[in-house]
DNA sequence: AAATTAGTTGAATCTAACC
DNA sequence: CGGTTAGATTCAACTAATT
């Protein structure tokens, strides 16, 4: 009988590593494998400084069909090593999120929640050809239907100031002193995750002594948020250089015992509504007529949440500040519409959004 | 010959409808197809019959494959119908968005974007075992990876108060007075989409005239926002009770007579001006003296519209990315010329310029 | 010392028209 | 089809330099 040693890293491929393992000895397992990008040439941002992408061999798949094969034999070796009533989570894009996830329930995983991670500083979309890419997605599984699984409902809860976590997250990328650099100053790792994601995926589905496995430990992340939360950990790695951080990393972490302090308080401020929602939302139509305080100045609502004056065009804001010759304008309370033979602010048609909104906007 | 007629529903299964529609017809295609829901241990078929005695993975499996067997028949289907250039979106829960975009990458469909809709007011989570489930996620495809696409990208930012537009949206689920009721006070549909949703997609990846297919139309919240938007639409659905709803509710939708609301128009589409007609029409002189933004490198303006500095020679855009040794620049907006002690980007003459040639074509 | 400004950077499938 | 060229395009955080 094989017994399981934690709290350190294997070097090596992570499917011939995890199949080495005793089965059915780990609680979770969380996993930010290869995204299988497919980037083209070099993308420069509008000042013309290059973009510093990912382009390392361990991104590099052939087709799909390599790819989801290349899925399988993980998921197969993680399921192998997880107890019955353990759980897994994995980390993804667009580019690899949805092969993994019918790959897992191809697989008997039984999907408990998928969660998205919101950016608050994603890069953004230089070209202005698409949305800004600003989440990933997480999966949450259980190994089957029947599985007894874990989930911490009342520190998620505590977490999120009293209401019921939401499967959306919205946390900063890891950035400044967080993010490991070299001696050079060159981010070691191209896609080190944030702690606080690794803090909230541990805390939600594992206790305290749980083993967690990742085979993907890159920087290690989840080991060092483990050992802050008190959890054994087992990392899977390939790359001499990140394992050598992860080390130097794990090593000057120090347990905490009062998880309270890992709570990351959420903005209470009232939030900012654009003038094109009450728009989409059909509070004022395309066409609609604005008028200033005296009902003398007009203007017409586009359908984009801009407005049309005789001789000026833009923002609400915007365009009542040219029509008064004022450098600014608060376009909330300038604007009105009629309603019967009332003249109201549209910043009425504002709160009661907000009014919709109230707490009920988390994170 | 066929030709395709818009604005109306088609009753029956999408997939024989779609197959009897004019090929590359379509702008756009907006599908919210069944989720294969999994309640209570039971699985469903995409026809809501129930599929007897599933607690093993086999049977899972099967069940998987029969959902992704419809899926890849109704995906052919839409991309027959739907124009090279056109675009598709599909909008699901975690049940089954991961198998349909797993099928749209095996199909051929290129990604642009996954969307998230986070609801702000969600349905809590009753049992307190899971996150609560307060997103959808909306995947954007085009038909292959050199489609001309079409994303109103000023129009979203514009929506958004002059910040990109994210891959999330934050939008309240269909409720009040929006939520279609039959005489009892019930809900018509179970999922009524809400028309904000519909209202960003449509206005972010059409243009007014286009047309919009919805292949599980439901109660024809995609027809009312493509309505509203001037858009033309075809809805296809098989209950007969959705049909009568929607048909009301789309007729009752009035139509913005002022079409120039509905656009934001971009930079990109604004006629092509060639430096050298500055020249040719004097509005500059062989000779004149261009200068950087900092006033410092100096280049010499040609008669053929052509500059040279002192190491470089060729058109604005090539002297200007070379003088600063980056891989592009907008010659446009580097080079300035002095009248009186004020130095002025030469993209101001080029806008005097296109500002009298749309005067011409008016006359 | 504190505040302001300038520079850097992040999992990115990132152009379009013309010859 | 491929190759060439015109020219359009960025947000939040953190760090370093400057006032």
């Amino acid at each position: 009988m094989k017994t399981l040693k934690t709290n350190r890293i294997f070097q090596g491929d992570c499917i011939a590593i995890m199949e080495s393992l005793p089965e059915k000895s780990v609680d979770m397992v969380f996993a930010d494998p290869p995204y299988n990008l497919q980037l083209g040439g070099d993308l420069h941002r509008p000042n013309n400084t290059r973009v510093d992408g990912v382009d390392d061999a361990w991104d590099k798949f052939a087709s799909f069909a390599e790819y989801d094969d290349f899925t399988r034999r993980w998921l197969a070796a993680a399921r192998r090593v997880l107890k019955d009533d353990g759980t897994l989570w994995v980390i993804g894009s667009y580019h690899n999120i949805f092969r993994v996830g019918a790959s897992l329930q191809d697989m008997g995983y039984w999907m408990l929640n998928d969660v998205v991670w919101r950016k608050t500083n994603p890069m953004p979309n230089f070209r202005g050809r698409r949305f800004t890419n600003a989440h990933e997605t997480l999966i949450w599984v259980a190994k089957s239907e029947s599985s007894k699984y874990t989930f911490n409902y009342e520190s998620m809860k505590e977490l999120n100031e009293g209401l019921q976590m939401r499967s959306d997250w919205t946390l900063p990328l890891c950035t400044g002193a967080e993010r490991l650099k070299d001696a050079e100053g060159a981010k070691v790792h191209p896609t080190q995750k944030p702690e606080s994601l690794l803090y909230r995926v541990i805390m939600a589905s594992t206790n305290p002594g749980d083993v967690v496995l990742d085979p993907f430990f890159g920087t290690g992340t989840t080991g060092a948020a483990a050992k802050k939360l008190g959890r054994k950990w087992i990392g899977i790695e390939r790359e001499q250089d990140y394992i050598d951080a992860a080390r130097t990393r794990i090593n000057s972490v120090e347990e905490i015992s009062d998880t309270s302090l890992l709570v990351t308080p959420s903005k209470r401020s009232e939030p900012r509504v654009p003038f094109g929602n009450l728009v989409e939302r059909g509070m004022l139509k395309p066409g609609d007529v604005l008028y200033d305080p005296r009902g003398k100045a007009v203007a017409k609502v586009k359908a984009d949440g801009t407005i049309v004056s005789a001789e000026h065009k833009g923002s609400i804001h915007k365009v009542g500040a040219a029509i008064q010759g004022a450098p600014s304008c608060n376009g909330w309370t300038f604007w009105h519409f009629k309603t019967g033979d009332q003249m109201v602010a549209i910043d009425l048609l504002r709160q009661k959004l907000r009014a919709e909104m109230a707490g009920k906007e988390l994170n």
